[in-house]
DNA sequence: CTGTATCCTTAGGGATACTG
DNA sequence: CAGTATCCCTAAGGATACAG
């Protein structure tokens, strides 16, 4: 794995995580790839919040160069790529049930169903394929 | 409590978070709430961050519309205020504890110690004390 | 010291055109 | 369709001055 050599506020693990990923556009990104199996440019493209073309590449390429995302070619279609969460982009599931639990309580309108907070709630582990089963677009 | 009533761009919990709290320094502000116990102005200017006064007071008043902070005038100087964490906002220490696992793993600098996290991995319920005595600056 | 306000520069990001 | 590039406006935010 590459060192992480960006320059840092600080040195606080919470500060690391913001300057990874505290944006209002990255985590939509890694909520995709890990929830709905989004694998191409145009399906990022594709979600409710509409990103637009060049915040999607310039957030593809920081998430890249963190080691968070993997780019490959697609050898059916040399044209395009696959994106793919590494092992540390994966290791953020625990952090996103969370945020999804926390916005269960509190954002009423939430679009997860209330069954399958419950769901999380009791089983934190081991979730990765009821959420990816359950979760609506 | 308040109904939250901001524009959003989708119904997604993740995206409800991103809205809530997703910027650079919101969480910072989160932090020194829920483990340092800081409660005024300058308590937060002082971090090592160096967040500047006028984004200072933009998010703290953001945080107290949405109902994560509380500012009260305090009674001993009546010149200055305290600002407190809510139930919505102290329900965010599971998340903010998963940053800190996650960021422990892989961010190698970080000034948690390392036997803490260990700590923190094996029991992630009832460790805010812990967390507030060997919280480095 | 607690905040607010202002000035000003840079970064974020929407719209859209364009190339392979 | 995948991805880059440009145009241009707005929001973020650093520095600092100022008022209670």
């Amino acid at each position: 794995m590459k060192p992480d050599l960006f320059p840092r506020r600080s040195d606080c693990p919470i500060n690391y995580a913001l300057e990874t990923f505290g944006d209002k556009w990255t985590l939509l990104i890694i909520r995709d790839l890990m929830f709905k199996e989004k694998t191409y440019y145009g399906d990022f493209l594709s979600s409710n919040e509409k990103m637009s073309t060049n915040i999607l590449a310039d957030r593809l390429k920081r998430l890249e160069e963190r080691d968070l995302v993997t780019k490959t070619v697609d050898e059916n279609n040399r044209a395009k790529s696959i994106y793919a969460l590494t092992e540390k982009g994966k290791d953020l599931l625990p952090m996103l049930m969370e945020i999804t639990l926390w916005s269960g309580k509190y954002y009423k309108k939430t679009n997860t169903p209330k069954q399958f907070l419950k769901q999380l709630e009791n089983d934190k582990q081991g979730v990765i394929e009821g959420i990816r089963t359950n979760w609506e677009s």
